[in-house]
DNA sequence: AATGCGGGGCC
DNA sequence: GGCCCAGCATT
């Protein structure tokens, strides 16, 4: 029975190499749970600086509950997978309004919540309460594949509860808050996706990869790849120092961010195409910028942005739901990530006119 | 059971 | 260019 070598090898490991991280000085559900969302499907230094910004801009579940949605979404800006920002707020608000403020701990109570899954239930009942429940996140499913050499694809219904039964079999239930944070560490530390250093691994005596000298092989994963190329023209209406802004409703990337008027179709328009497309005469295509193709994990967006001046009388029907904001106030807006570089770079050439 | 959802870093 | 990351919700 390896177990018990396992768990004192990891946790020793971890008493070792443990990263000073901000959330691992704190016990409060509130702070804890936002730092496992905002580190769902994303590594530690890039979520770090947005957990600063929302512990220092709403400190207490009453704070984000009472922030407007817009600016969360503008706090969460370039942080991506944006339901999470809505999830949260949502979240927020249920706390604050229905639970009295007292953020839950125990897993079940925790599953209930927007944007909780069972690994961040998991994660938060057993850091804050000590429940004895295992996280099951990409770093676990890395190491204990690579410790057993299970060929079980992860991404499947039967990988992931074969995972769940071991990760919990392995589950150290006497300390269940660092047991949980080894495991997790040590997959983003040590035994790492591209080229871990196995000959100073304190698990490579046991490790049955390693031994069988096939630790790339693992995890095994069901690949399904398709690259959706998508065409957006956006255009930057400006009617005497006014832009055209709409918010994102649809069902689709970006949703709930801010994006300027925009035909998507299966190429990029050309200027004398969007002058045909809106119908409109007397507009002034001062210029057309490509941004560089923004990749997405399932999807490449083409970015077109077509600077048109026109003048108050003209109403155009692609701009009917638009907000009309001047343009030092476009800073205010959660825009998706190339409209904001965008911006962002002609703020500092010249302005938008 | 499968799919959609962001952005960044690494190889 | 592909892979992966402190996953979850929806269908």
């Amino acid at each position: 029975m390896q177990k018990p070598t396992f768990q004192s090898s990891i946790l020793g490991w971890y008493y070792r190499h443990k990263r000073d991280l901000p959330w691992r000085k704190s016990n409060d559900p509130y702070i804890i749970w936002l730092s496992e969302i905002i580190l769902q499907q994303t590594r530690v230094n890039q979520g770090l600086p947005y957990f600063e910004k929302f512990v220092k801009n709403y400190p207490k579940v009453e704070d984000l509950a009472k922030a407007k949605e817009d600016q969360v979404l503008k706090d969460w800006e370039g942080l991506g997978y944006y339901s999470r920002a809505r999830n949260l707020h949502a979240t927020a608000k249920h706390v604050s309004e229905n639970l009295d403020g007292d953020f839950p701990r125990k897993y079940d109570e925790l599953l209930k919540l927007k944007g909780v899954g069972s690994y961040t239930a998991a994660a938060i009942s057993s850091f804050v309460a000590g429940e004895p429940r295992a996280v099951l996140d990409g770093n676990v499913f890395r190491v204990l594949s690579r410790y057993f050499a299970i060929s079980t694809p992860i991404n499947t219904t039967t990988g992931k509860k074969e995972f769940e039964q071991l990760a919990n079999k392995m589950l150290d239930t006497k300390s269940p808050a660092d047991y949980n944070q080894a495991i997790m560490e040590f997959g983003a530390v040590q035994c790492v996706p591209k080229n871990p250093k196995c000959g100073e691994c304190v698990l490579n005596e046991n490790c049955t990869a390693y031994a069988e000298r096939n630790v790339a092989d693992f995890p095994v994963k069901e690949k399904k790849k398709y690259d959706r190329q998508r065409y957006l023209t956006y255009l930057l209406i400006n009617k005497g120092g006014k832009i055209a802004v709409q918010q994102r409703v649809e069902k689709d990337i970006w949703r709930q961010l801010f994006q300027f008027p925009l035909i998507e179709a299966d190429a990029l328009l050309n200027p004398a195409e969007v002058i045909e497309s809106i119908n409109k005469d007397g507009l002034l295509i001062k210029e057309v910028v490509d941004l560089k193709p923004h990749k997405l994990s399932h999807q490449t967006i083409h970015c077109r942005i077509v600077l048109i001046d026109t003048n108050k009388k003209l109403d155009l029907s692609i701009a009917k739901d638009a907000q009309w904001v001047a343009k030092e106030k476009l800073i205010e807006y959660a825009f998706p990530k190339p409209l904001r570089a965008y911006l962002d770079r002609k703020q500092l050439t010249l302005p938008i006119d």
